[in-house]
DNA sequence: TTGCAATTCAAACAGTTGTATGAAACTATC
DNA sequence: GATAGTTTCATACAACTGTTTGAATTGCAA
């Protein structure tokens, strides 16, 4: 099968190219031209523009999926079947984070392709983002497992805004970096997963020792947000 | 002038259209057919579409900074120069949550466009976005006033923090219904500013209540997560 | 009314896009 | 080495894009 080789090539170019320039001003064109094929080669191996994007993104994100249920398998079974919170958000954000920042894979093709991915948010990726729901429910129930005594609104909250800090912090690293003038160190990607595995599990407990049980006051609002509600 | 009517009738057609469609598949000939008016007057009253997009994000974006500088100068003033960090966040944060969401904001087109803009991500909407940092800096200037011993990085992750969760919030409220089915609240607005300004609270104070003195430390962990981080 | 500028309009332009086609080149099996 | 199946290739297609043009129309001032 030397169609493998034009295949890959395909997918090795476009990852590159949409990786530096984006989804939006990549054509197929200049896609086939980087892999040096033919251009109906795309449509022949994969049936549609969207279709080979799709592609792409579905293998990088299954990795990353894939890392980060390993990761909380690890965690649960050196719990003995109920895994700390911190290390259950650790599993949830470290794979991403991981994987997109940090200065060894600045230079990485993946990684800066699926920067691009949830920067800008194209038609077959969305689609598929929308059939990750599953894949979370793993996670909240390890949480529920882990904060038995939780509301469930409060577990989806905490989770919601773990995925919020990291997905952002990939988002807008660049502006982070400008806006701190260089203070905040984007390239110490386990400082960076410590901070944003620190404050979600605060998010989580409301800022009490997680091990202890409820509530006493706040930092929390004087508003209409009780000390409950997290 | 005549030819107002038919500017703000672009304008007013090309928001709709956006907000219900994004940007990706709305063009110029449907705008033009929404509004009635000829295609040519497009370029001729806005240069080209990329500034038609930039007027009508620069316009929503600027009425959201104005609401915010003066929720925090109102907090400033009540506190004699100095707001405390919860009031500033609550600047920070409210006005885009309570502009993009909520049960009467649902039905609203300048809300749901800029919905559209935070989750599609268009070049022209990106170069202003990349001339907001001016505008955080005042934020940030607040909250070193606020809390004078904190690290200047501990701040802006702070800062990040907030603008992630909100902004994360808006993006994927629709995901966070489904996911949660319904558990999670989104039509509570005020609720939702509170438990983001709550959080954010906590990760810059590492959990302490905020009246007190000095953060511990760096607030934040450098190494792994320990217990008394929390 | 006349004259001048601002606005509208239909039409065309120039370029790009993803996709389809059918012949050619290749590969492996017998 | 002929055959059947796969893969490559040059080329054409059809549709759509934002933008421009130059003539018509309108509105307003003198």
């Amino acid at each position: 099968m030397s169609s493998d080789r034009t295949r890959s090539a395909i997918l090795a170019a476009a990852e590159k190219l949409y990786a530096d320039r984006g989804f939006g001003d990549v054509t197929l064109r200049d896609i086939v031209a980087e892999a040096n094929v033919n251009l109906a080669a795309v449509n022949y191996h994969f049936g549609s523009k969207d279709e080979l994007i799709a592609e792409l993104f579905v293998t990088r994100s299954l990795a990353t999926n894939r890392e980060r249920l390993n990761e909380l398998k690890v965690a649960e079974e050196k719990g003995g079947g109920r895994a700390p919170i911190d290390a259950i958000l650790h599993a949830l954000v470290g794979p991403t984070l991981r994987g997109c920042l940090g200065p060894d894979r600045e230079g990485s093709t993946a990684a800066r392709f699926m920067i691009r991915a949830s920067i800008e948010s194209v038609p077959p990726i969305r689609r598929i983002k929308n059939r990750e729901v599953d894949h979370l429910r793993k996670f909240i129930a390890a949480m529920r497992r882990a904060m038995p005594d939780s509301d469930d609104a409060d577990l989806y909250w905490g989770l919601h805004f773990a995925l919020a800090m990291s997905h952002h912090t990939i988002r807008e690293k660049e502006r982070l970096i400008r806006l701190s003038e260089g203070k905040c160190d984007l390239n110490d990607v386990d400082a960076i997963v410590d901070r944003v595995v620190a404050v979600s599990v605060l998010a989580l407990t409301g800022g009490e020792a997680p091990a202890k049980k409820p509530p006493v006051r706040s930092a929390m609002p004087q508003g209409r947000l009780t000390r409950q509600d997290l």
